[in-house]
DNA sequence: TCTGGGGTCCTAGGACCC
DNA sequence: TCTGGGGTCCTAGGACCC
């Protein structure tokens, strides 16, 4: 039976967050910007009319934003992570087979559903995610991934579909002329580089990428370009994931709130870092055998001395403890650390991951033994109250008090679903 | 003054081995 | 004058995604 995807899609999702808990931003232009306010990373419909790209600096839309009223919020991941995990719970009574793919969307497999029109379920899930949690989202139905994505972006700009398209409802002619119209940068997996140089062949729209040459494409392109092709001709290359694998490398890092120059700082600031790193690394039940630090000058400024220097640790053994693996990547940083400049940004990443599990059969003295095993709880403690009080309510003493290097966020709202401090307040008059 | 953060996969090329 | 061939592993860099 040829398998059936339904990919499902929160409408500006950060932005549609902030308006569920501030109805007065509806109808109006919004932006949510990214760590440190530097640059947007979600757009409302007004903000894109206006012709704002993903990704544009704020302090470049400041004459605009003034001009057209432009309110910009700080990004609040807390909040989209909660409004998320409720997206995704309703969305899993949809199907018995889900892939989380990113937190604003996910794919469901909608194989066998032979007796149901696809379009009027997509209309389901729509009412449903809005009725539950206020949230605009959009449906798009495919017989691959790529063409479910697809679909996706046809619902989502074409007002007739009304925010569900399923491409298998088509004509094969009807197919051909939908993909002559969307430009192949559209096509999942086709990114700027690949469309420029496919437009230079003459490969500008996505009919003619799918009736390109599979041979051609994969000696001038590679392999992934040739499964995207495939897709989009029916051909089912991508299953669904529904286990995310382990990650095999954890980052954190961050730019700073304002230029950091002393060693003192960048020790913090790293240390804070680490422990972030760590605790997803313990979230996933692994350790990691190496530490990975990296600091950089702002390369926007040319005129500024540039700097830019990492440095991988290796730990003798592999460990998930925040306090090793910070001291590891403390060592980096001395070793990489240069006076004289204004850094802007550090971070750490933790590398050579593997199951905790398959560690545990280390050989150790009994004092040594003890002494992990203390650590171990420590840890679990530090996790447990981190859980409960919120995060950040524990941390180790090397992150420091002032933090005088934390990113900006001038413009954030209430954690409104997380923080029984930050709940909304209703009244009814 | 002000330009994000966190991932994955693939490939090419070098080192090394027999 | 002549100087193999093939496999594997590792790393860096490029491309993509949201």
């Amino acid at each position: 039976m040829p398998q059936n995807f339904a990919l499902v899609d929160c409408n500006n999702f950060y932005v549609s967050c902030e308006r569920v808990f501030d109805p007065s931003l509806e109808g109006r232009p919004v932006v949510v910007l990214s760590n440190n306010d530097g640059c947007c990373v979600a757009r409302s419909n007004e903000v894109k009319a206006l012709g704002v790209k993903m990704g544009t600096p704020w302090f470049q839309l400041r004459e605009l934003a003034e001009r057209h009223g432009i309110i910009a919020r700080s990004s609040n991941y807390t909040l989209y992570a909660d409004m998320s995990n409720r997206v995704m719970g309703i969305l899993a009574g949809f199907s018995p087979c889900q892939e989380i793919y990113s937190i604003d969307e996910c794919f469901l497999d909608v194989t066998g559903f032979v007796n149901v029109d696809l379009t009027g379920y997509g209309q389901t899930i729509r009412a449903r995610v809005s009725r539950w949690v206020g949230l605009p989202v959009c449906v798009g139905i495919g017989t691959t991934k790529t063409l479910a994505k697809l679909a996706n972006h046809v619902a989502k700009k074409r007002p007739q579909y009304d925010g569900v398209f399923d491409y298998g409802t088509l004509a094969d002619s009807e197919q051909a002329a939908l993909l002559e119209s969307i430009d192949v940068g559209e096509v999942w997996g086709v990114g700027g580089r690949i469309a420029a140089r496919l437009q230079r062949r003459g490969i500008t729209n996505v009919l003619a990428l799918r009736e390109a040459d599979p041979k051609i494409l994969r000696r001038e392109f590679g392999v992934t370009l040739e499964r995207t092709l495939r897709e989009l001709r029916g051909e089912s290359c991508l299953d669904l994931e529904e286990v995310n694998p382990p990650k095999q490398q954890i980052m954190c890092s961050r730019s700073f709130g304002q230029p950091v120059m002393r060693l003192a700082e960048l020790r913090e600031a790293v240390t804070a870092y680490t422990a972030r790193a760590a605790g997803k690394l313990r979230a996933q039940n692994s350790v990691a055998g190496a530490v990975h630090v990296f600091v950089n000058t702002n390369l926007f400024k040319p005129n500024e001395p540039r700097y830019q220097a990492g440095l991988a640790v290796p730990l003798l053994v592999p460990t998930s403890d925040a306090l090793e693996l910070a001291k590891a990547a403390i060592g980096g940083l001395e070793q990489i650390y240069r006076p004289g400049y204004r850094y802007q940004k550090a971070g750490v990443m933790l590398l050579e991951l593997d199951s905790a599990r398959s560690r545990q059969s280390q050989l150790f003295d009994e004092p040594e033994a003890d002494a992990a095993e203390r650590r171990k709880r420590l840890m679990k403690t530090l996790d447990e109250v981190n859980r409960r009080m919120g995060k950040g309510a524990l941390r180790l003493a090397g992150e420091g008090l002032q933090q005088r290097w934390k990113v900006r966020s001038d413009y954030k709202s209430p954690c409104y679903t997380t923080r029984w401090d930050e709940l909304p307040v209703v009244s009814a008059r």
